[in-house]
DNA sequence: CTGTATCCGGTTTGATACTG
DNA sequence: CAGTATCAAACCGGATACAG
């Protein structure tokens, strides 16, 4: 998630590109003019050559990252119950 | 969302359906089998007649809703804040 | 009542090519 | 480097029909 990448830190878009693996361009795109377009993210323009373009959460964002980060820490604690409770109902 | 709706309490196939408001019979039935196969729902079925299946969320399940309701919390406190903004955006 | 299987149109996505 | 446009492929969800 593009939200956990940025963390309280500036990320330029190759930054978070490489960040958040798996991500197409097209989708780091889509998603940053989503949560930029809902104030969840700010972005800022560094007119120089060649481009410089960096995000940061803003505090709504920050806010929901800790919610996100509510669901991680559910994630740790309970994926090992539940990959265990997915064999048992995979097999019987 | 079924985590939700079910929340405390057990409820029935049908229930769900009524209480889960536009989802569709496949797609809840869907949803269940996961909730189910990853160990967040429990399902009980009554072998009766007409049937009689009912649903309950599990430990990792009621601990998972406690973080749905953190998002929900975020929504509440931050949902003015998102829509201002998207009329800023979506203005100049 | 609860559940599975099939079909089908709309949405989403990655790949690619192109611009400033 | 950052971003937009386009297009085909994959995916998804609803509707429907049918079964136990």
């Amino acid at each position: 998630m593009i939200i956990e990448a940025l963390g309280e830190r500036t990320l330029r878009f190759s930054e978070l590109r490489d960040e958040v693996e798996g991500i197409s361009h097209k989708m780091l795109t889509q998603n940053l003019r989503m949560l930029e377009r809902n104030g969840l993210a700010e972005r800022k323009v560094h007119p120089t050559v060649p481009p410089r373009v960096e995000y940061t959460l803003t505090k709504p964002g920050r806010a929901l990252r800790a919610t996100v980060d509510g669901m991680c820490d559910w994630t740790h604690e309970y994926f090992g119950r539940i990959e265990a409770a997915r064999r048992r109902f995979d097999d019987g």
